[in-house]
Parts: C-alpha cells; structure tokens; sequence
DNA sequence: GCCCGCATTCAGCCGGTTCTCAGGATCAGC
DNA sequence: GCTGATCCTGAGAACCGGCTGAATGCGGGC
C-alpha cells in the first residue's frame, strides 16, 4: 500500500470550519482501515472517536454519544446485529454506515439499514464512504438547510438523484465518472494530482498506475466541456487538474 | 550527497522570526538526506528533531510533541504505514509529509494523501519539500488567517491553483518556473545568488551548471517582466538576481 | 449464452519542458 | 574607449507528460 506521487489537497471544503460538522464513532477492527477511515474522516470535518470490538464500541457510545456510527459488521468479539441492537438500546435512534465485505452475504446487511441506515463495502474509497456518512446525516437530521448539490459556475451534482448537469442538460455519467467529479466539485480552484485523485476516488486497495486519472478525466471532459462552453477542467502540466472558470 | 557547496541563505523571509514556525520531526534513516533536511528546515525557520528509524520516532513523537512530521517511508525497522499508525495512535492528529524514492515501488503504501498529508519524492528540491511543509500546516491548522498566496506588488503566486497573476493577468509557467518563482517571492528585496538558487529550486542531484538558472531567469522575464510595467527582476552583476520594485 | 456498459491497460502521438550551447550584448574597471 | 568578464537569449535536441483511440476483460441484464 503505497507511494504513488502527490500533492495536497483536502478531502472536503468543510475542513476550514471551527465547528465540528457532526461526531462518528468507528468501529473497526484492522488498525490501518481503522486510521485510515479516521484520519480522513477527521480531515474531512468530522469529529471521530474510534472502538476496535464491539464492547469497546458500546462503551464510548454510551460515553461520546455521537451523531452517526460507522461500523464494521465482522467484528471479533460480536456481530453487526447485536453490536447494532445494543448501541440502540439506550433508545436514542443512532443511524449507522455498515462496512462490510463485499462478497459478504448481503441479505444480513440489507435487514440492518431498514432505517435511514447505509452501507459500504471493503475495499472502498474515501470519498464514497464521506458522502455516505453526509446523506445519512441529511436524512436523520430534523432541520436541514443542506442541499444534497454541488454547484460550480453552471455544473450540478446532486447526491439524491444522482445526476449531473451543465447549463441545465442533464450529462449521463458511469458511476467511476460521478465519483470524480464529485471530488472534483468538492475542491474547486484548487489543483488535485492524479495521485491525490487515486487515493480519494479509487478503492484503497487499488493497484493501477495513474494513467487511469488521465482517461478519466479524458472522458469527463468530453461530457462536461462540451464545445461551445467554457471548459472547467483544466490540466495543470506535471501538477494535476484543477476545475476552475477559465482565466480572465 | 551534499551537493554543491550551499550558501548560507535562508529559505524563507521568517526566519528572522524569534518565533519558531512551528515543530518538526524529520524522520529518514540515510544520514545525508537526513541533515539536509534538518539543516535547511533550521534555516527556513523551523523548530526540528531528528530520528533514523520508527522506534525512535515514535520514541521523539512522544516527548516533543511535534506540530508535523517529514517521514521516509523507507525505514529499516518498519514500513511508513505502521509508522504512520503508530504515531497517531494517540489520538492526535499528527500531519505528515512522507519521502519517497521516485523509483520505489508504487504498490507497497496506498492513502499516503489522506487527512491533508502530501509527500515528496527524492530527489527533491528544498523549496519543494518546505512549500509541501507549509501548505500541510496551512490546510490542517485550526487557524486561518494565512492565506495560500505569495504577493508582491502586482504580482501573485498561488499555491493552492498553482496560479501566477501580473496585474491581474493570468500568465501560465511551466514548473520550474514556478519553484524559480516562489523561491523569488519568499525572498523579496533579498540578491539570490546563482548557486543558492540551483540549491534550493533544483533537487538536490542535479549535476548541471549555474548557466540554467540565466536561462531561467529569462523565461521569467519574458513572462513577469512585460513590456509596458516595472520590472520586478533584476540582475546584480557579479552577485545574483533579486526581486524587487525598481529604484524610483 | 449473448450483449452491452464499464473499468482498465496500453501504445502512439503531440506538444510542452528541460537543458545545453554559442553568439552577441552589456557592464565594470581601467 | 578598451577589454575581459558576465549576462542574455535564441536555437535545437532529448526528454517527458498528457491525451486519446483501441483492445481486453469483467459482470450484469435479458
């Protein structure tokens, strides 16, 4: 697991905010998935405590109360339903993003997000398990001003319907394409290196080179950047790409 | 692998500060590279410990509380994702930038990026590995007064859109010039000589001659330097380039 | 099974970038 | 003004990064 050239960059616009968006507690039993998901979890605005088994999960819920769990299903000392039933049993309605395997039997993980519950499945990437954690949050919140769209200049994303715009045409997008331009979106003006681009939209366990990024963004440009309009996307040599309007 | 004699020049217009920047801990086991770092972070104004292996880093983490660490994720006693864990097993968020050899297999470590992490490939240039420093620090500390520009006069230089305006005027530069550029802008009112430009803009394996940097110099003219407004570089015969407003 | 969409790799092309070199311009000192 | 040193800059070669079309393989739906 490892080094692939990068530059900076910040999982989220939110992470400049002094107010914690919400507190997650992860539960996860692999330490390097377990910091892996809270280093950026934190990053990306969120407060995070962190729980290893299900005793120790059912212990600092009752201690943190936190707005959402993020727990992994396979857990040594218990599984996903009992951990569920006993973080719940206080009464509080506490909505969970399950992680599970993804060759895991799927029947058992649907019966657990009958409420406004998700999940998702290993290996995953960032960004997919983020935006996750936000609709919930956006489904179980009483009152929301948040709108599940991203906006630049005149591109829409929105999370719900899972549909992209540009000047009010609806783009069909594959579900690879929708991910990197949310991560896109999520960072405007500001440059992202392919690396950075592997490690936020691809699955962490994920062994291509970045050339990947490069038909990727091939291909977004050729739905996003139609001609006639100002083109977004814009590749900045031997750095990355950055969506920005195009310089004055 | 010191490589040409260096000037004694400092990195960075604070430097003059009483204050340290802030804490670093430089954590790479080659002892060249190793107090190249440390020496040249020194000078740029930052407060620095060394460690050659994991153990003592994480020994070093524990006592001096650093505010970021530079990590090699080569490292003869563990692999930088163990010693990435294990430093923020404490639960403080401690961002790193890693080292990595360019030709080091890609494979090994994957989400070296996330949690506003960025890393630096060797051989690298100083003025590389302090901007990647300093944007780090920039994203993941709490406060936010500083601003991802570099100004002077009507000149801008923008880390985060790796974006270089002239009154107002995007101009597009190739990287190098940009890292010329930056260099320049750290140290405004200052002559740079040749040699401590090759040192601190090229990396630190580069072979060539110090006649690069005039070629340089003039690219960036060509580009900053337009017809019709001040020129900002100016060349001091026999001792270097600075960057300044011209002599009223 | 068969088809189609999607993910991924790869190679060729193109153009920008880096770097060197040499001729000519400029400057400082005399 | 002369002269040597220094600097500027255009030209060109080698290199490198990024774009794209083509090929492959996988998986889901019919």
């Amino acid at each position: 697991m490892q080094p692939r050239p990068t530059a900076s960059a910040s999982t989220s616009s939110r992470s400049a905010q002094t107010e914690p968006e919400a507190s997650l507690l992860v539960v996860e039993d692999e330490p390097n998935i377990r910091e892996l998901l809270a280093t950026s979890l934190r990053f990306a605005g969120f407060e995070v405590t962190v729980a290893a088994t299900g005793a120790e999960a059912i212990a600092a819920a009752e201690r943190s109360h936190p707005d959402l769990c993020v727990l992994d299903v396979m857990l040594p000392d218990m599984d996903g339903f009992t951990v569920t039933r006993r973080l719940r049993e206080s009464g509080r309605p506490l909505p969970i993003v399950f992680v599970t395997a993804r060759d895991s039997v799927d029947d058992k993980v649907k019966g657990l997000t009958v409420g406004g519950d998700d999940y998702v499945t290993k290996p995953f990437s960032l960004e997919e398990v983020v935006a996750r954690i936000r609709a919930v949050l956006r489904r179980t919140r009483p009152v929301e001003d948040e709108s599940s769209a991203l906006h630049f200049a005149d591109l829409t994303l929105d999370e719900d319907s899972h549909e992209v715009r540009r000047a009010g045409r609806v783009i069909d997008v594959s579900p690879t394409e929708f991910k990197l331009l949310r991560y896109l979106l999520l960072n405007p003006n500001r440059v992202l290196s392919k690396a950075q681009i592997l490690d936020h939209v691809w699955d962490y366990d994920f062994r291509g080179e970045a050339g990947i990024v490069e038909s990727y963004i091939s291909y977004l440009r050729r739905k996003i950047d139609l001609p006639g309009l100002q083109p977004l996307i814009h590749t900045k040599r031997g750095v990355g790409y950055v969506l920005r309007l195009p310089p004055s």
